[in-house]
DNA sequence: TTGGCTGAGACGACCGGTCATATTGGACGC
DNA sequence: GCGTCCAATATGACCGGTCGTCTCAGCCAA
């Protein structure tokens, strides 16, 4: 029951947002009594927590580092792998880490800390991938990787808003032919 | 008495959101009787939608287009005024339209399609300003300046992301840098 | 029988919106 | 200029609904 509870929850969160998902809208989704929720977590807040959680690895991080795959080529198959959620939610819901920060992060310093650890780690390992790109000779020798990868971070979280906005897959085109054709080249 | 609402729901909007502003809070911070609120505006959405229409002219894209300072000035002048706004606000808030895309859009039509022309606009403005710095000779002559336009909302709109995720001023730094030092070099 | 777990529904707070009544401002007539 | 009337606006209590959380009666296993 737990597990289905998790599921639910990320579910509305991602759908809908924070405050506009109800605890009966998640318990609903995972087809257990509303009574039963609390038994699981202590509070709704605890429920996004660790569907927040969730969410990280579920960015599959970890092939940022895949020796077996050259470096700028896992950075694009990470976002084409990122793009390709999005475009089979038909262009909604954006980024959970992105959607938080926008809804909570300000008054929630709990969520703000895992959000800003999730953030960065994702930078960092975004830049260590440009690194690897780097020594390889794939991308310019100037290129400070680090802030590259943060920039990275930002583009693509400003690329989900706008996809949002136009419900249109367009600006991740503008975001692969910018970064991989221009900044990256 | 309607200015004193609009300016309250502006300021309520950009500060909670959407969804956790209450028409009270707004009402309360304008000085003014709930039940009054209905005189002016048919709804709280109505009231978002004229409160995103201020905010969008408050981002005073004409600077873009001013003829009497050099393009590329007026690009770095215009994203340091926005920084300077949020610098402002403490590293928090973030970019109405940019909220309003995250936790509105996918469920709200008439405000998506604001957001959507008021985030092209600014893109097309942008778009502008860099194509006349093209031809000024201050940015490369192969780069297509209305996509550059698009990526520059995206990657700013993940900036502010970051900041409130960081509650520091840190990701305007890799914005300035990689985009004027790099992206545009 | 006892102890632990479950979950339906109660609880108090909050929400957007309504509406009967009160107040105010402007027009008109003297 | 002043008084009256009426339309427009203001007001705050009320409405029905939703919300997150909690409680306690019921159930089940040992």
């Amino acid at each position: 029951m737990r597990e289905e509870i998790v599921e639910a929850g990320q579910a509305q969160f991602h759908e809908r947002g924070f405050n506009a998902a109800a605890v009966k809208d998640i318990t609903d989704r995972a087809g257990v009594p509303k009574g039963s929720f609390y038994n699981h977590f202590e509070s709704k807040e605890a429920l996004a927590i660790e569907a927040l959680e969730r969410y990280g690895v579920s960015r599959r991080l970890g092939d940022l580092a895949d020796q077996s795959v050259e470096p700028l080529a896992r950075i694009r198959a990470h976002f084409e792998y990122l793009r390709d959620e999005v475009l089979g939610y038909g262009n909604l819901r954006g980024c959970m880490l992105g959607n938080f920060t926008t809804e909570v992060a300000d008054h929630n310093d709990s969520i703000q800390q895992l959000l800003k650890q999730g953030l960065g780690l994702w930078a960092e390992r975004l830049g260590g991938a440009l690194a690897e790109a780097q020594e390889a000779g794939s991308i310019p020798a100037g290129l400070d990787t680090a802030m590259i990868g943060r920039y990275l971070v930002s583009a693509w979280e400003g690329t989900l808003i706008r996809v949002r906005a136009e419900r249109s897959p367009e600006p991740f085109d503008d975001f692969f032919t910018v970064t991989f054709d221009t900044l990256l080249a």
